[in-house]
RNA sequence: GUGGUUGUAGCUCAGUUGGUUAGAGCAUUGGUUUGUGGUACCAAGGGUCGCGGGUUCGAAUCCCGUCUUCCACCCCA
């Protein structure tokens, strides 16, 4: 045998059950986005890489796939020249390398690189805001459903190629469209029978708020992304580590009531008032927060737990306000099913400023492991022939496809098997599809104009008429 | 990007300190049964042991490289 073909590393096969499967979670989030009044849009699977870079800070820039530019361009008109550091460039790892050999490297990669893979479809959609602004009635309410690709390396619910579905609101500054999202999460976990999901909730005007309480305004970023490590490494590791990025030990201690944060929202929150007593930014964050949990205090939820959580940082750099993020039922070990918050500046790198944005998005391959795992897809979702006719010769197949020409008029999903084959292999086909029901059509049926009629799970079997027939599989 | 882990038939896996022709179950194909599947019995086909190099008289087994799998970190959906 030849050399067994594969596929990239990350990326995977779907077979007809996977997808059946896959479309059930699509189809559903599909109808609730349409429910709540998102329209879809689409764009292209590359951008152009000046779209994509430096949207994601350093370590998003480094999992971003570019594409090589094809024709010879190595050696036509303008020959490339290597940039004039390649030596430091071969000899430092990539985030050693100082300012002027990153632009080296960066001017390089232009020149064979002009395309990149898309990395999530929320900058790919500030991009299309601002592209079609005159084509656009703001409020601007989309959804966009369509894979995305990252340079991972891959783990459990980690892969180079995943689905995102993306509903985000340009044009509108209402802490409603907040609402309205914890409102859509809700209510698509509930249609995907996910009970126990938790939604949790901060804003990053807290987070400002608290950098600047303890006099790290400057390291907003480190100071974060070590605050959001709590749940994992604990709090003397993340305060090490804020000690490590240099905020000051004065500071760590105000930070002291932050840690032993409880309760439900309203507790929290009382505590967050009098650490952030002396920040504006801070007490803004707070103001919003509460808007959102009154509101939702009063709509209710069905399936899921809004939850306050204030180490909730996310390493996205382009959010301004609300932050979310969704965790599976406890008790399923897996990265966060979603995720989103709100933008206030997001377009302004494109140069369309005071465009607020807010969106939401779900991880389809995360959701669909998570559904596995808790057996909750529908037995019905991968069944998909209705019935199936035996193939006994040509006169007989004839036959056969007119029954199934009106059977498929009447919406069910009837095939005749291609071949003249055996009965057992014809059988065993239908047995290993699943078909529930199968129709035999041969010499003495044909003369009788009649069908024999064959329940595959109980094995009985009957003679009856076409419109008989189609009571019975109804 | 860092550290570890995995790869033998279509699938799940055995394979002794390196030693004849690499095994099993399931699946496939044929038969017992020429119009009856899901359970039985009989038989057959199917493998450059991920790929490339090295050590050795001899490598699935030891060494190096590479790709791949899964996991932790980083980061994230």
């Amino acid at each position: 045998m030849a050399q067994k073909p594969s596929i990239p590393k990350g990326t995977r096969d779907f077979n007809p059950e996977q997808v059946a499967k896959r479309n059930y979670i699509f189809d559903t989030i599909k109808s609730s986005f349409e429910r709540f009044g998102f329209q879809p849009i689409e764009t292209p699977s590359f951008e152009k890489t000046e779209t994509l870079m430096g949207k994601y800070g350093d370590e998003g820039d480094r999992l971003i796939f570019k594409v090589l530019n094809s024709g010879n361009f190595l050696f036509e008109k303008n020959p490339i020249e290597l940039p004039q550091s390649i030596d430091v460039l071969k000899t430092t790892p990539l985030d050693n390398l100082g300012v002027s050999e990153k632009i080296d490297l960066n001017k390089f990669v232009n020149r064979i690189s002009g395309k990149a893979l898309r990395y999530d479809l929320t900058v790919p959609f500030a991009r299309y805001v601002v592209q079609h602004r005159n084509e656009i009635e703001l409020p601007f309410k989309r959804y966009q459903i369509q894979p995305v690709w990252r340079a991972d390396r891959p783990q459990k619910g980690r892969f180079r190629e995943f689905y995102q579905c993306d509903a985000d609101v340009v044009g509108s500054k209402s802490l409603w469209q907040e609402v309205e999202f914890v409102q859509l999460y809700d209510e698509v976990f509930t249609n995907l029978g996910l009970k126990g999901t938790t939604i949790k909730i901060n804003n990053r005007k807290i987070l400002s708020g608290i950098a600047e309480v303890i006099g790290a305004q400057d390291k907003l970023i480190d100071f974060t992304v070590a605050l959001d490590k709590l749940d994992k490494i604990g709090e003397e590791k993340v305060k090490e580590e804020m000690r490590g990025k240099g905020i000051s030990e004065e500071g760590i201690s105000k930070l002291q009531p932050l840690f032993t944060l409880k309760g439900d929202f309203g507790n929290q929150v009382e505590s967050l008032k009098t650490i952030l007593s002396t920040s504006e930014v801070g007490l803004k964050g707070i103001e919003e927060l509460e808007f959102i949990d009154n509101a939702i205090s009063e709509l209710q939820l069905q399936s899921a737990t809004l939850q306050l959580d204030v180490t909730l940082a996310r390493g996205l750099n382009y959010y301004t306000g609300a932050i979310f993020e969704v965790s599976a039922p406890q008790g399923i070990k897996m990265g966060s099913i979603g995720g989103g918050g709100r933008y206030d500046d997001l377009t302004g790198i494109f140069g369309l400023k005071d465009v607020s944005g807010v969106g939401i998005s779900f991880g389809l391959d995360r959701i669909y492991l998570v559904l596995e795992e808790l057996n909750l897809f529908p037995v019905t979702v991968s069944n998909q022939v209705d019935v199936l006719f035996i193939n006994f010769g040509e006169a007989e197949a004839l036959f056969a496809l007119k029954a199934i020409k009106s059977l498929r008029e009447k919406g069910f999903n009837a095939e005749l098997y291609p071949d003249k084959a055996k009965m057992k292999k014809q059988m065993t086909y239908a047995n290993k599809r699943s078909v529930p029901y199968v129709v035999l059509v041969g010499e003495e049926e044909l003369k009788n104009n009649e069908f024999t009629l064959k329940n595959m799970s109980s094995g009985e079997q009957q003679k009856c008429s076409l419109d008989e027939l189609i009571n019975t599989i109804k």
